[in-house]
DNA sequence: ACCTGAACACCGTTCAAGT
DNA sequence: ACCTGAACACCGTTCAAGT
């Protein structure tokens, strides 16, 4: 059987011009997004799958419900990087290999670190659930470091994510800011203190 | 003689009228800024001022305006803060002074650090000149640290305040964020490495 | 010279009518 | 069961009329 692209995230049956209409809605956020940023007329992202209004307030009662659909593929297969690097014999390296990653997908969208940081804590948010999906990933990672001591006790998986998820801000509003040297910083951060061996 | 309070930004002589209007606009805004966040609606402002909308878009043409001299005197405070903390004999420590007090100001109300950020490289934004007394005021801290090798040669005062702006905003955006912890985090990624000694 | 507030523009959201 | 798009609500900004 081919692999089906894009699902939608409840499985319900759709009829299939909804269906259609739905993926058509997906498709065109996604170039809106890259073009225009995360805060793109919602009402411009309808006419350009030539579709109404409605339709896509129906399948996206919110914005953040389309942002979801939108960024569904991508956070499953950061998660999925996770688990592979979690088999990667230098922890430190992991964790920094996954996190160049995570920052380079949230920045596709101008506007996208907003909306996820956002939604990161609000169970409410439509993007929650993606936003969960990063976190367990995190979490897996800084777990695998702190077993090596290749990364300080105290630092939480979350303070990690918090950081990163700050800096990747910053980097989007001051056109000068340099991600990787920041993200440079933040890393050589959770060094485990010298001392101990 | 009395000490002038709230002095206006552009110091061109105004109507008495306009004086006290101007200054109760700043008042107001100080006020619902810090109620309802540094997007209240400029309308209430005017209301609470008990003027009219065009008086306010008079005196200021953009909330950047508005903010920036609602934002005037502490800025000013920092600046001056920073200069007292060079003549600490620990530099490290008087940056982490001085950094911690400037995230006390940036928090004060939801959605300045946004407004900052935004503003800190845009020279044609109305909150541009606080936010240069903040960058000069770094550059000095750190300069000083520099100098007694107690930060990394490699770091800039722009990268330092980037980190802090960026981690500033990520505890407004997630309540369970603890900024006092991250800062310390970020803190000690400015260390020197301790093979040179 | 400055103030007022109605008028305009813009955009997110809803809902009655249609297929 | 789903779609459409006009209608509504909201809020930032302007400007003609007034003092």
């Amino acid at each position: 059987m081919p692999a089906r692209r894009t699902p939608a995230m409840t499985d319900r049956p759709l009829r299939a011009d909804a269906r259609r209409n739905y993926d058509r809605l997906v498709a065109e956020a996604q170039v809106a997004f890259a073009e225009h940023g995360a805060d793109t007329l919602l009402d411009d992202i309808a006419r350009r799958a030539g579709l109404g209004v409605g339709t896509l307030y129906r399948h996206f009662p919110t914005r953040e419900a389309l942002l979801g659909a939108v960024v569904q593929e991508w956070t499953a297969s950061v998660r999925t990087e996770a688990e592979m690097l979690t088999a990667q014999p230098d922890a430190a390296h992991a964790l920094a290999t996954w996190l160049r990653s995570l920052v380079r997908h949230m920045g596709v969208y101008r506007g996208l670190v907003a909306a996820m940081a956002a939604s990161m804590e609000d169970s409410a948010s439509a993007l929650h659930p993606s936003c969960q999906v990063i976190a367990d990933a995190g979490e897996l990672l800084v777990t695998h470091a702190r077993r090596q001591g290749a990364i300080r006790e105290d630092v939480s998986a979350a303070e990690v994510l918090q950081m990163v998820t700050g800096l990747v801000w910053v980097c989007e509003q001051q056109p000068s800011a340099d991600l990787s040297r920041l993200l440079r910083l933040a890393l050589d951060s959770l060094r485990p203190p010298p001392h101990r061996g």
